[in-house]
RNA sequence: GCCCGGUUAGCUCAGCUGGUUAGAGCGCCUGGUUUACAUCCAGGAAGUCGGGGGUUCGAGUCCCUCACCGGGCACCA
């Protein structure tokens, strides 16, 4: 029976691509339904910052989520995944800003309202290409929910989180030692601060002690901050200095006395045991400066320059002011040595410009409280990390927790709910703007300028999406929510936020699993990075290998865990297993007979009629292991083992063995059997698709919609769900033998040159047990193997020299007119006995151990048993088959 | 300094709870227009699983140790 449909010879991804996702997207296919009666299973996208395109990192991400939004929704679960991206806060405004400098404008010149405008317009742009990205991508989330951090829902959500925390104690403001970018000129949290080895320069200086001849020597990186000094330090127990502390040192320069204070926090063996204090630009010297307290004198300002209080060096840069500061003490010969120095430089995140630590009116977060609860919730498995030792990183970090500063100078954020009285200078915190002072009635106020640090409202995230601090029905189902998939590298920043601000706030965790996702390297194992010019960018590669073969790559090289070697050799390779996707698709369109889908019930009645083949039976039962193993391995998230044994079941089992097989019926004359050896294809194939819809979403929708389906779109198919009573250990067991056999004489062809082109007769020599069996597939052995005949005979003949090849369920002949090479055999031979021979004697050995006969499972030792019996029997063959060979 | 991860074929990597003769992709070699597929097909070569020790009937897999390579955290001026 002709059929009318054909899809076009050649796979084109890009085309193939184009055609589904809007199509998907207007069905509503996406959407989640709070009011559903199915189960539900929720996730929150990470939202992409706002700040340019979607990299490699975040194909990853999209593209994981993606496979298990697809997975869930067709194992019949009501899906939510909810998009939207993060206003990024400093990292925003830094794009914005170098934008302005290219038109030599700096944000001070248009005013801060006319400055956000112009963000806001960046970011319009920003989020929109983001999303078609993400579009192109195939990610399937719930667009009518997108968010973006600075709504105005999230907005309240932000307000209401604060003034709530503020209300409890935990927010709180104060002037503390504080990281400080002065190229951002904002605060940053101690994360924000990356440390850099740096080559530095450690000056030994002379401090001169007051009232007498002595000198301390102080060694200190920093000579610039000496100004600033208000102290010297050194440890209580050190004899060196014991009569010493208590008196007073006069400051280089500034002609300050200082005191000479104990404190157990100095080093005896660093330097010179003697330590120079600078509360104002130190955490250790702040520290140290409460406890014994030290007035604060800020030499630096929030412009990184020398203040008035440098006296001679203010107004300068802080770097130069270094090197005027050390000439000056060279000129007093106060600088008894200096060493090269390697250390750590803490530097800005985003700008990478040294931080300078000093004291300022910020903004805190008590994090303390907030964490305990967190890292209750991980140990009682509330929520679980995959890998699991992310655990202890998490552990380690929320139990030496430090407060968090959340205010930051910026103009691109939520600005924080804090009013100044303009009569009484005392704070009102409040949802929405006061009327009034609380503390004086006032009617002057000021809101604060600051605003907050981005992972703020990012912390919210799960909750404040779904519509918090308002009772929704989206909070009440989708919260908490199933899985969080995303990069180590925000476990603190993002991951242990979410922990505590959930915790706090909705009581519960809010997501069960926490899968992180590895870095997206290149295929050297190197980060991707402009300056080492190896970025991949997704879009590009979409464009020549297609969204599918990228996703499949991503996803076979995601081990948990581990860092993903992204390698485009490798992307070739599975663009040309999508290609084989399409061509088996093709093939079975250009045989179809029947044009409606197979079913179950149809395909068990062949099963259980004993109508089915030995290829038949043994495809529907390998298809069985292999739905239970993906469904298992996705359940656990090895997503790259999935895709592996799908990649394998697909090439190396249904096409290369089944379809090869298949071709016989579906080319005979045999009508009965075509159509059943057609449906089983079918059914086959449907399944096989399904299986890989969640991997590969637009190749196998296309090719699905092609094949005789039921439904509208694969996407809402059914997962396939195994059937173990369709696992047939016999039909498995023949088909080994069957393929070994094929490939034997395969082998043995290749190996002595007979050329493929031509079709020989053949014998195969067998034992009465297999004859049945291999009667029935002497025809699929000729196809295959390139026979043009095959004969079961009970003997071999080694009459005329031939030479007989050996293989485990039956020995073959092969009838030629010339002769082959014997001695060429004979090496083979000798060579195969001589491997048999080890396998006999390993074998043999271990199962001469009482020991692992005794303590090894039955069984092991019984399979141990079956091996070597049948290793000696092969023995046996092949040595009667070197002894059969003609004398050269 | 503390903590994690890695070291398996020429390259990049799999190998879950210890149990056949350790796998994949790419690359390499030999040969192929068998009418789905040259983005393909058939066959092949290639690994003392970083070194050493231990536990076990049995170790790539568990433990200890050393070496090297990554990464994270802390940071002493």
């Amino acid at each position: 029976m002709a059929n009318n449909k054909s899809i076009s010879k050649a796979y084109d991804p890009v085309a193939v691509e184009k055609k589904w996702y809007g199509w998907w997207e207007e069905q509503g296919f996406f959407r989640a339904d709070p009011h559903s009666d199915k189960p539900h299973y929720s996730v929150v996208l990470p939202p992409p910052n706002v700040t340019g395109s979607l990299h490699m990192g975040h194909a990853l991400n999209i593209t994981l989520q993606d496979l298990i939004a697809r997975w869930k929704r067709m194992q019949g679960y009501d899906v939510l995944w909810l998009p939207g991206t993060d206003h990024a806060g400093i990292a925003t405004q830094n794009v914005v800003e170098r934008r302005l400098a290219q038109e030599g404008k700096r944000r001070t010149d248009l005013g801060r309202e006319q400055f956000e405008k112009v963000v806001w317009e960046w970011k319009e742009q920003a989020e929109g290409n983001i999303l078609n990205q993400a579009r192109r991508l195939g990610c399937s989330c719930d667009w009518s929910r997108q968010r973006f951090t600075l709504d105005e829902g999230l907005s309240r959500a932000v307000r209401e989180v604060f003034v709530r925390l503020h209300e409890d104690g935990l927010v709180y403001r104060g002037e503390y030692l504080v990281n400080w970018c002065p190229r951002c000129t904002t605060a940053i949290s101690d994360l924000e601060v990356e440390y850099q080895p740096a080559q530095g320069k450690l000056w030994h200086i002379r401090y001169p002690v007051e009232g007498g001849t002595d000198v301390l020597v102080v060694a200190t990186t920093r000579p610039e901050t000496m100004l600033g000094d208000t102290a010297v330090a050194v440890h209580p127990d050190d004899e060196r200095y014991a009569q010493l502390v208590g008196g007073t040192v006069i400051l280089p320069l500034m002609d300050r006395k200082i005191p000479i204070i104990a404190d157990s926090f100095v080093d005896r063996e660093f330097g010179t045991g003697v330590v120079k204090v600078t509360p104002g630009h130190d955490p250790n010297d702040f520290e140290v400066g409460r406890r014994h307290q030290l007035p604060i004198v800020k030499v630096i300002g929030e412009d990184g320059k020398m203040t008035q209080e440098a006296a001679d060096f203010a107004g300068m840069d802080r770097s130069e002011a270094r090197e005027k500061v050390v000439e000056a003490l060279q000129d007093l010969e106060l600088v008894e040595q200096i060493e090269e120095h390697l250390h750590n430089v803490g530097q800005c995140q985003r700008c990478e410009t040294v931080v300078e630590p000093l004291v300022s009116k910020q903004w805190f977060v008590k994090a303390k409280p907030l964490a305990e609860v967190t890292v209750e919730a991980v140990k009682a498995r509330r929520t679980v990390f995959v890998p699991e030792n992310y655990e202890r990183i998490y552990f380690e970090w929320m139990n030496n927790i430090h407060d968090w500063c959340i205010s930051r100078q910026l103009w691109w954020g939520h600005r924080i709910p804090a009013w100044y009285c303009d009569d009484c200078r005392e704070v009102t915190v409040a949802r929405e703007a006061p009327s009034r002072c609380e503390h004086c009635q006032g009617e002057a106020l000021t809101q604060e300028t600051d605003v907050l640090d981005t992972w703020f409202s990012s912390a919210l995230w799960p909750f404040s999406t779904m519509g918090w601090p308002d009772k929704t029905p989206e909070l009440d189902r989708y919260y908490p929510t199933s899985t969080l998939v995303t990069g180590f590298d925000i476990i603190f920043f993002w991951v242990a936020r979410m922990m505590m601000m959930g915790l706090r706030f909705m009581g519960d965790v809010p997501f069960h699993t926490v899968h992180i996702n590895g870095l997206v390297r290149d295929e050297k194992g190197q980060k991707m990075s402009k300056s080492r010019g190896n970025v991949i960018d997704p879009l590009e590669i979409m464009d020549e290998y297609g969204t599918d073969a990228m996703r499949f790559t991503l996803t076979i090289l995601a081990v948990p865990g581990t860092d993903i070697p992204f390698s485009i050799s490798r992307m070739a390779g599975y663009r040309a297993f999508c290609n084989k996707i399409w061509n088996a698709g093709r093939f079975l369109l250009l045989n179809l007979d029947d044009e409606t889908p197979a079913s179950v019930q149809e395909i068990d009645t062949f099963r259980e009629k004993n109508q089915l083949d030995l290829g038949e039976r043994w495809i529907l039962s390998r298809l069985q292991r292999v739905i239970s193993e993906t469904n298992i391995n996705l359940e656990k998230f090895r997503f790259h083992e999935a895709s592996n044994e799908l990649y394998h079941f697909f090439w190396h089992e249904f096409c290369d063995w089944f379809v090869e097989l298949a071709k016989r019926n579906l080319n005979g004359e045999d009508l009965e059997e075509k159509h059943r050896t057609c449906r089983v294809a079918t059914y086959a194939l449907d399944e096989s698709l399904r299986l890989l819809h969640p991997f590969i979403p637009f190749i196998t929708e296309e090719l699905w919609q092609e094949l005789p389906h039921s439904g509208d779109s694969l996407m809402l198919a059914q997962y396939p769900v195994d059937h173990p009573e369709w696992i047939d250990t016999e039909a498995e067991e023949q088909m080994d033998g069957f393929k070994e056999l094929v490939t034997d004489i395969r082998t043995f062809r290749s190996e002595n040159n007979i050329d493929p082109r031509k079709r020989i007769p053949a014998q195969l020599v067998c034992e009465k047990q297999q004859e049945s069996f291999l009667e029935s597939q002497c025809e699929q052995i000729k196809s295959l193997a390139h026979l043009s005949q095959v004969d079961l005979v009970p003997q071999f003949d080694s009459e005329g020299g031939r030479v007989p090849g050996v293989s485990r369920v039956a020995d073959f002949v092969l009838i030629l007119d010339d002769v082959i090479d014997v001695e060429a055999d004979r090496q083979r031979l000798i060579q195969q006995i001589s491997r048999t021979e080890e396998n006999v004697q390993r074998l043999h050995k271990q199962l001469q151990n009482s020991e692992f006969v005794n303590k090894a499972p039955e069984q092991v030792v019984a399979t141990a048993r079956e091996r070597q019996a049948e290793a000696v029997e092969q023995l046996g063959k092949l040595q009667e088959k070197l002894d059969g060979l003609p004398q050269s």
